[in-house]
DNA sequence: AAAACATACATTTTT
DNA sequence: TGTATGTTTT
C-alpha cells in the first residue's frame, strides 16, 4: 500500500524501516533521516498488518511528537498511533492506573516554580536554613534521587553524612508536602509510572499487550526512570526500537544517561543494531570539521560521518574585538547573504548563554535584521497565566494549596497574610487542608466578620466553578478569568499590580482561545485533562520556520532544527566549553557534542567567531580562542572583523552609523554611553527641544548634567 | 498595598 | 552588569 514511498530509502534505512520483530536500536548520525526512517517504520509496520493502536512512539518533547504526527498524516498513516512524550503518556497511564499507581486522577502537575515554594516550605518545616541548603540544589539532588527511582523511605535508610542525612529529611517533607496537595511534580510522573509497571505485574502485561510495538526517539537522551519505563513496557515481546546519537546527548545535566544506549544490545542480546552512517544535510567541508571534532571524544562508539553532498564553502571563523563586534559581524554577514539571495529564516545564530542574546539583538536592531529569539519558557511563566491557571486548578484540585495561596489574594480582595495564617492554623488545628479550613471560615474565632464575609466571597465563586467544572474548558477558563476579578484588574492596570496590563490581557484571552482549540481538538473535553496537558507544554513550539527572521537560539534549543547558514558565536575557552563545566573530562566531553549539535545543524555554510574581549558580569575580559576550534582541523579562513573599520573609534562609529534618533528623547533610568565618561544612567532629562539637557550618573561615579547636543550620548 | 530599597545570583532546558 | 527576589518603609 505505502511501498512506493519507501523507494527512496537507503539500504540501512531499508533496513530500519522494515525490521519488525524484536529489538532494534537505530545508531542514527545527524542529518540521517531519521525523522523519515521512523515515521515510514510506523507506515510499514502498520502496513504488515499491526493495528495502530498498538503502536506507542514516545518523544521527547512536544513539538517532536507533533512533528512525528504530521509526517505520520502525509504519509498516509491512518491515525489511532500513540505518539506522546514519555511525560503525557505517563499522565495517561496514571489516570487510567489512579487506583493501582495509589494516585488521585485530579492531581495538579507541579512545575520547577511549584517544586520551589515546597521546597522552601520543606526547609522551613524541617527547620532549616535556606543558605546552608540553597533549595535550588536541594531541588536538584531530589530530582537526581528521583531519577534513579530511590523512594524517601529508601534514602531515608541509606542516608549517612550529614547532607544526606539533611536531604533526607528534606525530601520526606516536600514529598509528604506533595502528597498533601494531591500535586506530582514532572520527575513524579515518571516515578510512579515506574514504580506502578515494576510493582504491578498485571498492569504491565495489560499495557504491554495493548502497545505491541514501542518506538523511543532519542534514547541517548532517557533518564534512568524513562529508561526502567521503555524496558518494562517492552518486557512482554520485546519489540522495542530505540534511535537515537550518542553524539548528540547534551542533557546529562538533567539526568540524561548516555549508557541507556550504549547498554542497549547488554539489555536486549538479541538486538538488530543499524547505523545511519549517510548525511543528506551538510556540506562535505562542514561533515568534515565535525567529524574531526567529535572524534576528539573518547567514551565514544566509532561511527562514520558519510557526506552525500558536495564540498560547499570553507568554515569561516572569525576574530573579533569584543561581543559589540561579534554581534555587528554576524549582523553584517547575514546582511550580505540576504542580499545575495538568501532567506532570513535559512539563517540562525546559535550561543553558550541565553544572555548572549541581547547584544545580538541589539545589533540585529539597529542593523535592522529582522529575528526572533527562540527561548523556552515564557508564555506559561507570565504572570497573568500562572494566576488565572492558578485558580482554575484550584476548582479541579482544591488541595493543590500553591495555587490557593498564589491567588488567595490576587487581585487584592483584603485576605492579607494575617488572615492566611489564621486560617493555615485553624486547618492545621483541625487536621483539614486550607481549603476546607477556608470553606468553615465562619467558624475561625479569630476572624473578624468582615474577613469572613471577604472569604465567604472567595470560597462561593470557588465552589460555583467547581460545581460546574464539567464539559468544555474555554468557558470555564473565560468565567474564571471574570470571575476571579483578573479581567477587571487588568482593565483597570496602570493603578494595579500588573505594568503591562494591555499586554496581560491579551495573552489571557489568548490562554482562553488557546482552551477553545483544545475543546475542538478532542472528544470529550474535561477541564482537568486540558490542565494535565498544557502542564506539559512549553512553547519552543512557538518557534515559526516560515516567518522571514533569522533565528537566535542557545545550542540546546538547536537540537533537531537545521539550516542553511549557521553562525555560532562565542567559541571561547570558558564560554564554550563553558567554565563550569569543565570539571571532569565527561563533562568536556558534552560540551564539545555541543558544539558538534551546532555545526552539524548547518546545510550550506558555518560561521564561527569568537572574541578578543568580552565583558561578563561586567568586568571586560581578555579572552583565550576554546581548544574546540582547534580540533576541527579545517583550513579555515581566518579574518579579522575589524580591518576594513577605523581601529579605534569602532564602536561610537558603528552607534553613530546606525542610531539617527541623537536628539530623541531620553527617559530616566535608561542606560547611555558617552565617548569620554562612558556608561552611565539617566537620572533626569529636560525636554527643550533644540536645548534639551540631560543628568547622568556615570559608572564612574560622577553625576553631570550635558547639553544634549554636544554629549553625542548613544542609547545602550 | 505599593513603592522604594537591599541583597543574592548569575549554564544549558524539557517535562 | 543586570535580574529576581525579599525586606523595609510609607
Amino acid at each position: 500500500m505505502n511501498q512506493p514511498k519507501f523507494d527512496a530509502l537507503t539500504a540501512s534505512q531499508r533496513e530500519a524501516v522494515f525490521h519488525k520483530e524484536g529489538p532494534l536500536l537505530v545508531i542514527a548520525g545527524p542529518g540521517s533521516g531519521k525523522t523519515r526512517v521512523i515515521t515510514c517504520r510506523i507506515a510499514a509496520l502498520i502496513g504488515s498488518g499491526v493495528w495502530p493502536r498498538a503502536i506507542c512512539a514516545i518523544t521527547f518533547t512536544n513539538k517532536a511528537a507533533e512533528e512525528m504526527r504530521q509526517r505520520a498524516i502525509s504519509l498516509g498513516v491512518p491515525p489511532g498511533a500513540q505518539i506522546s512524550t514519555f511525560h503525557s503518556m505517563c499522565v495517561r497511564i496514571l489516570r487510567q492506573y489512579a487506583q493501582a499507581s495509589g494516585v488521585n486522577p485530579a492531581f495538579s502537575i507541579y512545575d520547577t516554580a511549584d517544586q520551589s515554594k515546597c521546597v522552601k516550605q520543606a526547609l522551613k518545616d524541617c527547620d532549616m536554613d535556606s543558605t546552608n541548603f540553597p533549595p535550588g540544589k536541594m531541588l536538584a539532588a531530589i530530582s537526581t534521587l528521583k531519577n534513579k527511582l530511590v523512594t524517601p523511605e529508601a534514602f531515608n535508610t541509606s542516608a549517612e553524612d550529614f547532607f544526606s542525612r539533611n536531604l533526607a529529611k528534606v525530601y520526606t517533607r516536600y514529598q509528604a508536602l506533595l502528597d498533601q496537595h494531591n500535586a506530582l511534580d514532572f520527575d513524579d510522573l515518571l516515578v510512579k509510572t515506574a514504580l506502578l509497571l515494576e510493582g504491578r505485574a498485571e498492569v504491565c502485561r495489560e499495557l504491554g499487550e495493548r502497545f505491541r510495538f514501542l518506538l523511543i526517539d532519542e534514547y541517548q537522551d532517557t533518564n534512568h526512570a524513562q529508561y526502567r519505563i521503555a524496558k518494562a513496557l517492552a518486557s512482554l515481546h520485546g519489540n522495542i526500537c530505540a534511535t537515537g546519537d550518542p553524539d548528540q546527548s547534551i542533557y546529562r545535566w538533567r539526568g540524561a544517561d548516555i549508557r541507556n544506549i550504549l547498554a542497549f544490545e547488554r539489555d536486549w542480546p538479541s538486538a538488530k543494531v543499524v547505523k545511519l552512517e549517510e548525511n543528506f544535510r551538510s556540506s562535505a567541508t562542514i561533515l568534515k570539521a565535525a567529524d574531526a571534532l567529535i572524534r576528539c571524544n573518547r567514551q565514544r562508539k566509532d561511527k562514520r560521518l558519510v557526506p552525500t553532498r558536495p564540498e560547499g564553502k570553507p568554515i569561516d571563523v572569525v576574530v573579533c574585538e569584543d561581543e559589540f563586534d561579534e554581534a555587528f559581524t554576524i549582523a553584517r554577514r547575514i546582511k550580505d547573504l540576504a542580499s545575495s539571495g538568501e532567506r532570513l529564516n535559512s539563517m540562525a545564530v546559535f550561543y553558550r548563554v541565553n544572555a548572549m542574546s541581547r547584544t545580538m539583538e541589539e545589533a540585529f536592531i539597529r542593523q535592522q535584521v529582522p529575528y526572533q529569539v527562540v527561548r523556552g519558557v515564557e508564555f506559561y511563566n507570565r504572570k497573568e497565566i500562572r494566576d488565572l491557571l492558578a485558580y482554575l486548578k484550584v476548582a479541579v484540585n482544591p488541595q493543590d494549596e500553591v495555587a490557593l495561596r498564589r491567588i488567595i489574594n490576587t487581585p487584592t480582595r483584603g485576605i492579607g497574610d494575617v488572615t492566611v495564617e489564621k486560617v493555615q492554623a485553624y486547618a492545621t488545628a483541625h487536621r483539614i487542608s486550607l481549603y476546607q479550613a477556608l470553606t468553615q471560615a465562619s467558624a475561625i474565632e479569630t476572624l473578624s466578620g468582615a474577613v469572613k464575609g471577604r472569604l465567604a466571597v472567595f470560597v462561593a465563586r470557588l465552589e460555583v466553578l467547581k460545581k460546574d467544572s464539567a464539559g468544555p474548558a474555554a468557558p470555564l477558563v473565560q468565567r474564571a478569568f471574570t470571575e476571579s476579578g483578573l479581567e477587571q484588574s487588568l482593565r483597570e492596570s496602570g493603578t494595579g499590580g500588573y505594568p503591562g496590563g494591555q499586554d496581560a490581557l491579551e495573552n489571557c484571552q489568548e490562554l482562553i482561545s488557546a482552551a477553545g482549540q483544545y475543546d475542538q481538538q478532542t472528544e470529550t473535553p474535561s477541564l482537568l485533562e486540558w490542565l494535565q496537558q498544557i502542564s506539559l507544554f512549553s512553547d519552543v513550539d512557538a518557534y515559526d520556520g516560515t516567518s522571514s527572521r533569522v533565528a537566535l537560539m542557545s545550542l540546546h534549543a538547536a537540537k533537531g532544527l537545521e539550516f542553511d547558514h549557521v553562525f555560532i558565536a562565542g567559541l571561547e575557552e570558558g564560554l564554550l566549553p563553558h567554565e563550569q563545566s569543565c570539571d571532569d573530562e565527561q563533562e568536556i566531553e558534552e560540551e564539545r557534542r555541543l558544539f558538534f549539535v551546532g555545526i552539524t545543524r548547518a546545510r550550506k555554510s558555518l560561521h564561527i567567531t569568537h572574541c578578543r574581549y568580552r565583558t561578563i558580569r561586567g568586568q571586560t575580559l581578555r579572552t583565550v580562542a576554546s581548544p574546540f576550534l582547534f580540533e576541527l582541523g579545517v583550513e579555515s579562513t581566518i579574518s579579522t572583523a575589524k580591518e576594513d573599520r577605523d581601529p579605534i573609534h569602532d564602536r561610537e562609529h558603528r552607534y553613530d552609523r546606525s542610531d539617527p534618533e541623537i536628539t530623541a528623547a531620553f527617559t530616566r533610568g535608561e542606560m547611555v554611553r558617552h565617548k569620554a565618561f562612558g556608561l552611565g544612567r539617566v537620572q533626569d532629562f529636560t525636554d527643550m527641544g533644540d536645548n534639551s539637557f540631560v543628568t547622568i550618573r556615570f559608572n564612574t561615579g560622577q553625576t553631570k548634567t550635558l547639553m544634549l547636543k554636544y554629549a553625542n550620548l548613544t542609547k545602550v
